[in-house]
Formats: structure tokens, C-alpha cells, sequence
DNA sequence: TTGAAAGCGATACCAC
DNA sequence: GTGGTATCGCTTTCAA
């Protein structure tokens, strides 16, 4: 493994490593000229000995010794997941313009890598972390906080002062699906949701719950909870579909996307259509969504806005304090009537 | 940032930091004790001082001065794709257990980015690179072979010598795409292509010829090739399909997801059904595949397989040197009938 | 504008 | 088993 030194390049140049190392970190100002104290000329001879030798910066001195990294950390519970791996590049691309370089990690929702990731990636001197907490993640993540490294929390919350927040009100996203359905002219909508009791999804349901009230239908209010576990949780969505058609349910809103698919796949089984059968509200993205006639409406997270928020926040945070107040960023969900692929918005069949 | 190092555990601990290096890199061997040469009542006192103290190792310390970082980069042209995202995982998952840790970064298809990437990378004394090389990247990752880091080359191909490879052999998906239809008895096979020369996509062409020509079905082999523009494409497959009613065109392969969902829009609007109208080999992974009724067959890439080779050739590549012929691993695409979400395979329906 | 020299926190080497 | 110390490559005073 060769490696060219900045007293390689110094020496090559004949000049200090004390002027390369300025001139290999100076910004081009608008002009086109470094913004440093070397002379002109001087710079444009190191720069071309760094070139003609191939030197690169050896991070890792640079930021033992400056204490600084120019980097932040992004932990995610899945990096395969759409949502998560759409947020991932969002934060990347706006980091890169802003000069910082992201390091991504993948939890699988595993308290004890969770933690381990945090260990190495403030190892690894980044300035900051956004993280998407797995449950159980609590005491790693204060850690961080408790040692100094700003963190922000994105899709989950967790109990703790310090952190940032940029989140996305699930309550309202629930609220939005089901008062969608009302006005279309459905009294009596349903929900199917999961047994255990996630933050994100409770939320949807008291959302639901709320739109309903309003809407003077609590006692069309329905909400079905089901196995997480799929061979089961197929077969129960299977059966809240069959029953549906003798209660005269209307629609349904399904609270994420695992839950459309399975509802998906029970429409299939029993023969029944959309709309004519029932009427969706679905959550996250899908093909089916965008490729089914009419176009399933569907609630999306606002991607680019957490991701841009989540990076300007943690950035202020690094560098300045943040008021408390500020700390707290609520998003909002988004309804979304119109397909990527090119198929009519429901509506139109409405 | 309030930091503990080595020499405050030593300090508070009686010994040296030699020692405290000692306990903090040992291993724990099988029988529960610590794998280093030192006395094991101070290796607990110094653990437990460590652990009071909160220490972390700085990696950035360890790795300057030992030139091992036990991280490995992986970076793709684009994160945020399902497939890339999974192959993240997957190489994640398995790097963790053995003992490394990976960062992710994602290139956006750009040269001057992954130019960036790499030696971002490089300068955290990262072990090795699993690139999935954007066009035009040839330069910046023969830089890296070049000063002796081990890279792997997954998904797509360039030139040079010293690259690790783990790639799918596109020519055998194309040609198992087309045998699986005229096993169906389709004669009429076509294929919709794009206009732009991506090696992927050729080899799957050829593949796709290779098995009309074998079965006497050469003089019906039809590839389309069409702009990747989505405007423009989307009118131009709708088009291909009014033509295809009237050609007697029996069977499509789609050689990407995105075709597929420009083909499935095509059927829409025109009214068409799969597969009384025409039937179906797609590419990649989608929710439509597998909640069409019946599920549309599908190629996928052996994305777990992908991973693992590409992880395990890197670490031959790092630990000792893997002989000339030893570098190249050819992967197979499969051929996918059944569905995710419990919908009967195609075969069922025909 | 330029350069000499002091560390950043860990590991590696050598001596005890 | 244990400890002293040079050193990794860079940034950062401070002085010239």
C-alpha cells in the first residue's frame, strides 16, 4: 500500500509541510484564488506535486489531530428499506453540497449493534449522528448525547433532553387518510393495524379514530389489529375482508405498507375489486399503488423534508447551540392521489 | 466532546497503557478468558476501569498508527435502490460478524463523486472497496488499485487487471428469460430494450436471442429499443403494445423494473390482460410481480450470494493475495414463479 | 509568507 | 507479564 505523504509532497515541492497542509485545505474563493496565506504561485506548485504524486489527505491524522471529520453518521434500523435507504441518499446528497461526507450503518434493529455502530462511528471523530433508534436503543444513544456528539432522532422517538427531533405527525397522517375517505363520501371506514403497539401506528390509529369523531361517526369507528407475524397475518386479513363485505364496509385504510399488501393479496382471493368492492387509503410507496386503476391514494412521509431538516438541524447543532424550543422539528405526512407511472388519480373513477 | 483515552484508563487503572492496549484489543478466547499476555485479574481491573470511564478506542488514533482500520467501504451509484440497498445490507450483515465494519456511500452515478468517495475512503484507512462502478469511474477506482487497495467490482464491469469481480452473467438471465416463455410454448417472444448501450442490458439481449435462435425461433426475435426519457417512453411502449396486437406477438421480456412498469401502464391503457393477452418476464422485484394475479415470473439477481462472494473474495484480497483466476466470480440470475404476499405462480393459471 | 516543532491517541517495538 | 517510548500523518501554534 504506497502512500504519499504531505512530507513527500513538501519535500517534492521544497517547501514546509506546514504550507501544504494550508494549501491542501484552502477553499477557492469566488474568484478562483485559494483563500489561504501562501503565495499564489507557491500554491499552484504544491497543488501540482500533489497531483503529479497522488497525494491524498490521510483522514484519520487529519482528524486525530484537528479533532474535526467533516463527517456525520447516519444509523438506520434498515437499510433496506425503501423509506430508510430514500432518506439515506436525500441526507447524502445534501451533505455532500454542504462539504461533509455521510457515513451510513444499518442496526437491523439490534440494540446491541446499534450501540456498537455508535462506539465506532464517534471512533471514527464524526461530528454527528442522526439515528432512526431501534427499540431498546435508549442507553446508546445517550451515551452519544452524554459524551457531546449532537444526535438527531428521526422516524422514532425516544424519551431523552438532548436530542434533536425531526418527525413526522402520525397523527395527522391518520387524520388525513380517513377524513380523505369521509369526504369521498364513506361512513363506514375501517382500519387494520398491528397488535403491538408502535408509536407510529397508534398514532395513525388515534388520527383515524379523531376524523372519525368529527365526522360524527364514532360508532362506525372500526379498528381491526392483527399478528405481525405473516403466515397468520395473512389469513386474518383474508377473513376481516370476507366479514367486511356482510358489516357493508366501505373502506379501508391500511396503515402501512406490509398491511396494503396483505389487503391487496385478500382482494385477489376473494375475487373483489377497488373501488367497486371497497375503497384504500394506503400508506408508503408501491408500484401497486401507482400501477393499480384508478391509482391508490396513499400517504407518504415527506422524505426530502426530514432529510434536509434533520441535516440543517444537526448542523446547527454542531456548530452553534440550538435553543430547546428549536430542537423539535414536526413534519407532516402527505397525501398523494397521483401515480409515478403515468395512471389517472382515483378520483377520476370516482 | 469530553474524551477519555488510553493513557486516563492507565492512569486510574495502576498500569501502563501498553497494558490497557493489551486488554482493550484481546479477543476473548473460547473458554471466556481473554487471549493476551497479561495477568487476568489486571485485565478485569482494567476492563472495569474502562467501562467506569466510559472509554471508546479513537479509531482514528489506532488506525494512523497501525494502518488497519477493520472497515471495509462499499459504495454503490445509488442507494436508494432496492437492489443496491439490499446488497448494502446483506454485505453489512455478514461484514459485522466478521468483526468489520462498513460504511456505505453512494455515488449518484457520478464520476467526480465516486472520485471523491474513494478517496474519502481511502483516507479512512478503509481495508478494501466493493464498488458498483458508475459509468465513467474507471479512473478514480484504478487510482485506488493503484496505491494497493483491494477493490471488488459488483454489477457492472470495467477494464483492469487487479479488480476483484462478482458479477451476474446477464446473458444467461436474458437466456432463461426467453427459454422459460417458449417452454410456455410462445413462439412470438419480443424483448424491450433501451436505446443506450449498458452492458447489462446487451448481455441480456444476447441472452435472449441466443435462446430464439436455439429453439428455430430466430427469424421472431424482435428487441425494441427505446429512449430512457420517461415521457417519451412511456408513449413509445404504449405504442409497441397497439402494434403487438396486431404482429401477433405472444410474450414480452422486460429486461428492468422500469420497463415492466412502463409495459404494465401500456396494459392499462390499453385494456390488455396478462396473460390472456400477452405474457410476461420481468426483471428485478416488485410488489405488482407478486400481487398480480397470477404472479408475473421474474428474474432476480442472487443478491445474498452477490454479497457473500464479493465480501469473501475482498477478504482473501486483504489477508493474503488470491491467484489471477481466482479474482472473477460469475454469478446466476433465477428465475422467480411464486410471490411474496401468497399469489399463485403463472404456471398455475396456464 | 514561510517554517520548526509540539502534539492528537493509539500501537509496536524493545527492554526489563 | 509489564512498562517506556518512538511513531503514524496531520494540524496548529508560534516565531521568523
Amino acid at each position: 500500500m504506497k502512500k504519499v505523504t504531505i512530507r513527500d509532497v513538501a519535500r517534492e515541492a521544497g517547501v514546509s509541510v506546514t504550507l501544504v497542509s494550508f494549501v491542501m485545505n484552502a477553499k477557492v474563493g469566488k474568484d478562483g484564488r485559494l483563500d489561504c496565506p501562501v503565495n499564489p504561485d507557491t500554491a499552484q506548485r504544491v497543488l501540482q506535486v500533489a497531483k503529479r504524486l497522488g497525494y491524498r489527505r490521510n483522514n484519520a491524522a487529519a482528524s486525530l489531530r484537528s479533532g474535526r471529520s467533516h463527517s456525520i453518521a447516519v444509523i438506520v434500523s434498515d437499510i433496506a428499506s425503501p423509506f430508510f435507504s430514500e432518506i439515506c441518499r436525500s441526507i447524502e446528497t445534501i451533505a455532500y453540497q454542504a462539504g461533509y461526507t455521510v457515513i451510513f450503518a444499518s442496526s437491523e434493529e439490534k440494540p446491541a449493534k446499534l450501540s456498537h455502530l455508535v462506539d465506532m462511528m464517534i471512533g471514527f471523530n464524526v461530528e454527528g449522528l442522526i439515528v432512526a433508534p431501534c427499540l431498546g436503543g435508549e442507553a446508546a444513544l445517550s451515551k452519544a448525547v452524554g459524551i457531546g456528539v449532537p444526535t438527531i432522532l428521526i422516524d422514532r422517538d425516544i424519551p431523552g433532553e438532548d436530542f434533536g427531533r425531526v418527525l413526522v405527525d402520525n397523527v395527522d397522517a391518520g387524520y388525513i387518510a380517513a377524513r380523505y375517505l369521509i369526504r369521498q363520501g364513506f361512513g363506514k371506514v375501517e382500519m387494520i393495524s398491528y397488535k403491538e403497539g408502535v408509536t407510529s401506528l397508534t398514532d395513525r390509529e388515534t388520527g383515524y379514530a379523531k376524523a372519525m369523531e368529527g365526522a360524527g361517526l364514532k360508532d362506525d369507528t372500526m379498528v381491526h389489529r392483527i399478528e405481525y407475524e405473516s403466515i397468520a397475518a395473512k389469513k386474518e386479513v383474508i377473513g376481516i375482508f370476507r366479514d367486511a363485505l356482510k358489516r357493508g364496509t366501505e373502506a379501508f385504510i391500511l396503515p402501512t405498507k406490509k398491511m396494503a399488501m396483505y389487503a391487496f393479496n385478500a382482494m385477489n382471493v376473494l375475487g373483489l375489486n377497488m373501488p367497486k368492492d371497497f375503497s384504500f387509503v394506503c400508506f408508503d410507496e408501491s408500484d401497486i399503488y401507482d400501477l393499480n386503476k384508478p391509482v391508490v391514494p396513499h400517504i407518504v412521509q415527506p422524505i426530502a423534508e426530514i432529510a434536509e431538516k434533520s441535516f440543517s438541524l444537526l448542523r446547527r447543532m454542531i456548530e452553534d447551540k440550538v435553543s430547546e424550543e428549536d430542537r423539535t422539528v414536526s413534519l407532516k405526512a402527505k397525501l398523494v392521489l397521483g401515480g409515478r407511472f403515468g395512471a389517472e388519480p382515483m378520483e377520476a373513477s370516482f
